[in-house]
DNA sequence: TCTGGGGTCCTAGGACCC
DNA sequence: TCTGGGGTCCTAGGACCC
């Protein structure tokens, strides 16, 4: 809507077009059809023929979070991303300079309407989970606050599945203990130390370890290995630019296989030289998916993801550095290549590649 | 009509070390 | 004679989030 205001009050449906895909997001007006995010295309066309279906625009999303994380950092030094669209901003003595927390993020919340013409949320409270249990309960375009205090009395009432991080499984099972609220949670220690960390850090402020990773369904099911060499190699190529776009190197590589009965297996390897190199992280990826692909049976995705990221795998080389100088400065000038002329520009000469 | 792609975190078992 | 306890690393799978 901030893009294109005609469609302003339709049934707007993001993704899951073809009836290939899934819903990515659905405007308020679909979700009265209970159209839903994760929904297959198919079933979001069933429950609403008249939705409009627009294909996701990545790029897009992304500039716009980058001005909503401009705006956030106005107010404060301490910004936590926790998503492309949500941040926790401490307010945490900015007083002075802005007055009461509950005007600022108020203001915050305005700031992002009307410059960036999106519907914003918040919530405001003495800790990060209860201030995004409040943002998620004030949607749309609300504002709750949570006052000192208040806290418990706050959650008590509501349902478990209100906790970030406790989803249809976790919610299950609780009620199998007979606990359906938050307040029925409190009361049970073990449980609320499994599913509630409101102390001792948040989950999104805990410290991570980062992947970078890329994954494909196919069009069609595919069981030539020619065939899955070439979409390996696609998303070798993705992986290993970001490497080396974060200036990181990986020290694990997993490969992810789905048959076309929804079977998935990841299997994954431990390098002893951190890589960022297309070549080699290629040569690993296909020998896991030689040595673990079931013959005969048909793949529908295959992903590459990398972990174990450093940006240091220097020391612990049994590369020379500067044989791995010289591989960074042929990667840098694929990169460059790549991006100047497009990404067909320079591919390597065969895929098939010789491990030793 | 089949079910995306980007991630993080947790668990559990086994290898290995001291 | 039949077997401790603590810790780390690696692997695989699954829950969950946006």
């Amino acid at each position: 809507v901030a893009l294109n205001p005609a469609l302003k009050g339709k049934p707007v449906i993001v993704g899951g077009r073809n009836g290939r895909g899934v819903v990515t997001s659905a405007s308020y007006e679909a979700r009265k059809y209970g159209v839903h995010s994760a929904m297959p295309g198919f079933q979001a066309k069933k429950l609403c023929p008249q939705g409009i279906f627009l294909p996701t625009r990545h790029g897009i999303y992304g500039e716009f979070s980058q001005e909503i994380f401009t705006i956030l950092e106005r107010y404060s030094p301490e910004v936590h991303a926790i998503s492309i669209d949500e941040g926790v901003v401490d307010l945490t003595g900015t007083e002075k300079l802005f007055g009461p927390p509950d005007q600022t993020a108020r203001k915050i919340i305005d700031q992002i309407r009307m410059e960036l013409r999106l519907p914003a949320s918040g919530g405001l409270s003495t800790n990060p989970v209860v201030a995004k249990i409040a943002a998620t309960l004030s949607k749309p375009n609300g504002f709750l606050h949570v006052p000192a205090g208040s806290e418990e009395a706050f959650l008590s009432p509501l349902p478990v599945e209100s906790i970030p991080g406790v989803g249809p499984k976790a919610q299950k099972e609780l009620l199998q203990r007979g606990i359906r609220t938050v307040g029925e949670l409190l009361k049970d220690p073990e449980q609320s130390r499994r599913f509630l960390h409101l102390n001792g850090g948040s989950r999104e402020e805990r410290s991570h370890d980062h992947s970078i990773g890329s994954e494909t369904t196919m069009d069609a099911p595919v069981e030539e290995r020619d065939e899955m060499e070439k979409v390996l190699w696609g998303l070798v190529e993705h992986v290993g630019r970001r490497l080396r776009t974060e200036g990181t190197y990986a020290r694990s590589i997993t490969l992810k296989i789905r048959y076309t009965n929804f079977a998935t297996i990841t299997r994954s390897c431990t390098l002893a030289t951190p890589t960022r190199f297309d070549r080699q992280i290629f040569e690993v990826a296909n020998g896991l998916l030689r040595e673990n692909l079931s013959p005969g049976r048909a793949v529908r995705l295959l992903g590459v993801t990398a972990s174990g990221l450093s940006s240091s795998g220097w020391q612990e080389s049994l590369f020379g550095a500067q044989e791995r100088r010289s591989w960074d400065e042929l990667y840098q000038g694929i990169d460059r290549l790549r991006h100047k002329y497009g990404e067909k520009t320079i591919g390597v000469a065969s895929p098939r590649i010789r491990t030793r």
